[in-house]
RNA sequence: CGGGAUGUAGCGCAGCUUGGUAGCGCGCCUGCUUUGGGAGCAGGAUGUCGGGGGUUCGAAUCCCUCCAUCCCGACCA
């Protein structure tokens, strides 16, 4: 390809709304323009780097022997009746109408359209296991589009769906599918993580998700330094203290703390650490009621664990101001557990603390030096509702817990029967009678993953594409050909030499200066760069500069394509 | 949906306080000079000042209203 038929569309100012690297990048290197909020045109650039993400997804899921479908993204309502879904998912389901008034969405996914295929397609054990994929648009009407194509509301999606007889079945299956979804990222040249997940509201019980690592993600990890265990920090378990609790020492008594509210206040104010402070938060019950939860004061709830409990609303609703004053007598600032009636539920951690601070349901007023059992009962309901900290034991006993971010390009899930048994997607099994099948679901954000690789792959300069992500391999950069017929033709001769090897390159056949060049060539991040100048032509050499490397070496005119298949390997 | 901000040339911004008919940088076009790290000089094109309404002799500027975009939060995977 040449640059007066390729145009790059690169912009030098940094334009005032992308707040993220890699979307500043993406739309300075020409990948991508905005049409409106969420929504993105690809240009030419970037869709060849869209293709190679593509690519790589099919041929790795061909190769595990998933069959490629495409879906519509046009969905009709009645197959989200059927499982519930269409109430459910909330208004960031895309609806609309269609001139006969009847009901449709802008598919989010394709549990329910690959389910009614299934259940009209499979008709006997024989035909299973099955694993059905696509690479297609997908709609979300995000509250908040944001980051450019990282959060969009029309955004690229591979999308793959198994079917089974039995559990044996999807586990192998979802084990085949964890591997090529290692071999993709790997072949994309990513580093990454799966880490054991939450499966949140596709449902299912056991998941995976696939992080690119960047400081800059949205999502927190936890690593064990002692183990390959994994897990989103949503879902990473804290596990019960080992220690036992010390005597209680201290006397309880009532101090007044004017004005001090938050854990930071009441712990400064009284010159302790926040560990010996109990945080108590009053979150909604499952019907009208409130119930209590206690932490220590350094640690965070964690919402997905909390409304897993029975007994708390899901999705966790915290108490009004007005709730509160009515179940405590108190504004929130100055709760505890002593005297309460609602139900009361306590982290792990909590139950362990002795001669502890807490509010003490009266405004501008706590509690010191509180013990278990002597002053208040331990709470029945005792769980781990906390998110884990660094420092942490591993919950696989192995080492401790540190935490990096990630960014989630890739979600696996064991759906089981979800959506089969609400669709009634079975088939006939062995013994001839009816049988509904188990699924398993996995999706790529193949968008996302372009974003992603920037994030984690860029400099100063711009974008450091991985090898097999490079919208082009090599950049052929003449110096000055305008003036030189001789430099022209050689620059002519080996742009077709270089095709003709199989080199997919970019030849800069504008008439712009070296440094214009240049810096284009490293803002689109083409990994491998030929300089070809009359100096070199002289010398019989070319002169060659890695994205990355320091300086450049010469290389001899003879020796280019060695050279370079050399660099490409 | 709550809080905050912003809409002026393709992009980045100034002008608004104190009303008088729009400007800077980049980019774009032409010419000359330059040419190994986003060149210099000269000339040129480009705006319903987000939309609508109002006040006024006169509105980018003041008032009302709608829309869009962005940030924080909540939401979502």
């Amino acid at each position: 390809m040449r640059t007066s038929q390729f145009p790059l569309n690169t912009v030098k100012e940094t334009p005032a709304d992308a707040e993220i690297t890699s979307h500043q990048l993406m739309i300075r290197a020409g990948l991508i323009r905005k049409l409106a909020a969420g929504l993105y045109t690809w240009l030419p650039l970037g869709l060849r780097v869209l293709r190679k993400v593509e690519k790589i997804t099919r041929d790795e899921m061909e190769k595990v022997g998933a069959l490629e479908v495409l879906m519509p993204a046009l969905q009709p309502a009645e197959l989200w009746q059927e499982t519930g879904r269409w109430e459910q998912y909330g208004p960031e389901l895309a609806r609309l109408k269609d001139r006969h008034d009847r009901e449709f969405c802008l598919g989010p996914t394709h549990e329910e359209i690959i389910t009614d295929l299934a259940r009209n397609e499979l008709k006997s054990y024989k035909q299973l296991p099955i694993t059905y994929y696509q690479v297609q648009t997908k709609f979300r009407d995000e509250i908040r589009p944001r980051f450019g194509v990282m959060r969009s509301r029309e955004f690229i999606m591979k999308d793959a769906y198994s079917f089974h007889l039995d559990q044996d079945s999807l586990q192998q299956t979802y084990d085949v599918l964890y591997q090529a979804y290692t071999n993709i990222f790997n072949q994309l040249g990513l580093k990454f993580r799966a880490v054991v997940a939450d499966s949140g509201s596709i449902g299912g019980a056991i998941s995976h998700e696939f992080h690119v690592l960047a400081d800059s993600g949205e999502d927190a990890i936890a690593f064990s330094t002692g183990s390959d265990y994994a897990a989103n920090v949503e879902k990473a378990e804290a596990l019960m203290p080992t220690g036992s609790r010390a005597p209680a020492t201290a006397d309880k008594q009532v101090i007044d703390t004017p004005n001090q509210h938050s854990i930071e206040d009441v712990s400064q104010f009284l010159g302790l650490s926040a560990t010996q402070c109990l945080k108590t938060l009053i979150v909604k019950g499952e019907d009208e009621g409130l119930v209590a939860l206690l932490l220590r004061g350094d640690h965070e709830l964690n919402k997905i664990k909390a409304e897993k409990i029975a007994g708390v609303a899901s999705p966790l609703e915290f108490a009004s101001e007005d709730d509160i004053q009515r179940a405590c007598n108190c504004k929130p600032g100055s709760i505890g557990p002593l005297g309460l009636t609602i139900p009361v539920i306590a982290d792990r951690s909590v139950v362990v603390m002795s001669d502890f601070v807490c509010g003490a349901n009266e405004d501008g007023k706590h509690f010191q030096g509180v013990n278990w059992e002597r002053d208040l009962p331990v709470p029945d309901c005792v769980a781990d509702i906390r998110t884990v900290v660094e420092g942490d034991p591993s919950p696989d006993g192995q080492g401790e817990i540190t935490l990096a971010r990630g960014i989630e390009v890739g979600h696996i899930f064991q759906l089981g029967s979800k959506y089969s048994e609400s669709m009634k997607a079975g088939v006939i099994n062995e013994g001839g009678k009816n049988q509904i099948m188990l699924m398993g679901c996995y999706g790529i954000g193949i968008s996302r993953v372009v974003a992603a690789a920037i994030e984690q792959n860029h400099d100063d300069k711009g974008i450091i594409w991985p090898a097999n992500l490079a919208p082009f391999q090599v950049a052929l950069c003449p110096m000055n050909m305008h003036k030189s017929e001789r430099l022209k033709v050689a620059a002519e001769q080996l742009y077709q030499d270089l095709r003709a090897a199989g080199i997919d390159v970019l030849f800069d056949d504008r008439k712009v200066r070296a440094g214009f060049m240049f810096s284009d060539m490293e803002l689109i991040g083409v990994p491998h760069c030929v300089i070809i100048g009359d100096r070199g032509l002289d010398a019989g050499t070319l002169e060659y500069k890695g994205r990355t490397g320091q300086g450049s070496e010469e290389v001899p005119f003879a020796n280019i394509i060695e050279f370079l298949q050399a660099k490409l390997v």
